[in-house]
DNA sequence: TGCAAAAATGACCGATCAGTCAGTTTGATT
DNA sequence: AATCAAACTGACTGATCGGTCATTTTTGCA
């Protein structure tokens, strides 16, 4: 499809219009409700042209994914890179992922919809999906080990620890999505991560 | 369907037997990828036959999620009134749902994929259920604000609280079933039920 | 046994949709 | 302006599947 480099930069620019159609097309209804058309529509294109840069359905609904899933994980790093004890490193962990998806609600809604499910299928979908998500709780694992053996918390399993991390950060962010329930603000972040520390404490 | 005593009660056996085979083949593909004649092949009957039953295919889903949502609530609420104290209360209510979704987990499978993935995509898909899933977290804050109340608690925000202990039970529940990762035995609902108790702990 | 009503069935219908391809438009080059 | 290839398009195809209904089988009763 592209051969110069001029060209090359002008299908880059049309994938990355084409993903973005994609991502608002099924946060909005779903893989499966989603119709391909729909999609061609969104981005402003007929449908014979995104068969011409991406091969399937689903290989637009990867793309999607995978971008955002490397970007996240590239934030998360960042921040447990930059953190200066194992407060600062949870805290940080727990707002940047809360805020990653606050303001890509889109991606959060496929992720947390569609990808857990196919997860939970037992098919994979995507070993390399899978990979970044185990390598997220890999990092904060290690965080809580070293933390552990400077004795700045408890002697507690630092994988069992991060996994449970993990989960009450996934609660956090599910609700604010659903918008259910009462209206809630920074509190529950605070409240959640303050009870992970006091869990965490000698 | 069913007029005389005796119709009625084959009739009930069959829609039982329609449920548990739909619970099978819902569990193993996701409700878009089942096709109702499996549902039918399962159950031993006919398509036809199962539409004189049930009067759709989502009805059906339905079905069998409020059965076993019925359930587990009974199941809930019943260890939470015989508990003697709120860290009972909390070990007690964790235990009963990761032991229920253990024996159930065509149920699970169900619910978690499907269930949630609908709610986030805006689509309330049945009040009942989700009143359900309101009152087991209200009834777990309820428990909490008396804990607190008498002094045995920090003076946390129950509802919060009792969300959070619905998050981490969800995460021991679903890498239960997924059995990815290092095979977890009762290690990881002692762990996480401990690190809620200290949590809260005044 | 005979018979009518109830229950069960699966071929069939209409709708949907992923993916294709023959034809059209665009724009670069001579 | 003429030419041509790359980009684009949307009508079309084949397959799938939820739900129906004319027909067959079973049941309960006289």
């Amino acid at each position: 499809m592209g051969s110069s480099p001029r060209r090359k930069e002008s299908c880059e620019r049309k994938k990355d219009a084409i993903l973005q159609a994609a991502r608002t097309v099924f946060a909005r209804k779903g893989f499966a409700a989603t119709v391909v058309e729909d999609i061609a529509e969104e981005a402003g294109i007929g449908k014979g042209t995104l068969y011409l840069y991406f091969p399937s359905k689903e290989q637009v609904y990867l793309a999607a994914l995978h971008e955002d899933a490397h970007t996240l994980d590239g934030e998360s790093r960042r921040a447990l890179a930059e953190a200066r004890s194992w407060r600062d490193a949870l805290r940080s962990y727990v707002e940047v992922r809360v805020r990653y998806f606050e303001a890509h609600q889109d991606f959060l809604r496929i992720y947390m919809t569609e990808f857990r499910g196919m997860c939970m299928q037992g098919r994979p979908l995507s070993a390399e999906l899978y990979r970044l998500a185990q390598d997220g709780e890999a990092l904060l694992a290690q965080c809580f080990a070293a933390a552990a053996a400077r004795g700045e918390i408890r002697a507690v399993d630092p994988e069992l620890a991060a996994l449970m991390v993990s989960d009450v950060t996934r609660g956090l962010i599910e609700r604010r999505l659903r918008a259910w329930g009462r209206p809630l603000g920074e509190s529950d972040t605070a409240f959640a991560v303050d009870m992970l520390r006091r869990a965490l404490e000698p």
